[in-house]
DNA sequence: CTTTGTAATCGTTAATCGACGATAAACGAA
DNA sequence: TTCGTTTATCGTCGATTAACGATTACAAAG
């Protein structure tokens, strides 16, 4: 059963774990890229770069923005997305925190 | 359905895909910070500092495993585990790559 | 060889994910 | 107001995930 025990661990991990898991799928990691290349973040341009469905793209879309990572502005008809400023420094920081608290182990495996 | 694009994005998107996919469990990432923190990364010394079963434990090493951040050596009745050290280097290089890459924005939004 | 302790695997269950097409909603333009 | 464009949501489907207890596999000890 999926229980879920997430509440069983500290803040920081469950944090650190919403950010990884928003990136754990390459459509995700390819719209992040593009929204930080080209200013360009209408929802109509992402969906023709990538290579999947216009609905699917809305999809992860909206998984960013509930992870916090991006965000949305109507335009019009259009939607213009970029990557949420206090959302993705945050997730920087806690990215960063893990990497230097798991830094690279000696060559050879402790046992 | 889940028909799994996966392929028809870049290589380094997948594989910090995978990456991210991993840490994507607070009880992921609290297994990886227990073995960077102390030497004794006995599977059952594990079990006890989780809130977790022992199959569950055994099941997330077995994706940390998968996903080459961790290594496990067998030492007599038990296993012994920590960081795979080429691995998480790998790990370590693709999310500072994507962090580079995905530097923090401007304070305020694109659009 | 049998027992004991440890970890992995199996089987199950519920929930979530990933994908799509179809539909609805929102808006500007005609 | 109606039409076309753009995006979000709905409904569906199969696959995967998360979790557990029970069982199995294995190695050391007796």
């Amino acid at each position: 059963m999926a229980t879920h025990k997430r509440e069983q661990f500290t803040e920081a991990e469950q944090q650190v774990a919403v950010i990884a898991k928003a990136l754990g799928h390459p459509a995700r990691v390819a719209i992040l890229r593009l929204l930080a290349q080209r200013q360009a973040c209408v929802c109509g341009e992402l969906v023709l770069e990538l290579p999947i469905s216009q609905s699917t793209v809305s999809q992860h879309l909206k998984e960013l923005k509930t992870a916090g990572l991006v965000q949305g502005e109507v335009d019009g008809p259009r939607v213009c997305y970029c990557l949420d400023p206090t959302g993705w420094a945050r997730a920087r920081q806690l990215l960063g925190d893990l990497l230097a608290e798991l830094p690279a182990p000696a060559t050879q495996a402790c046992c």
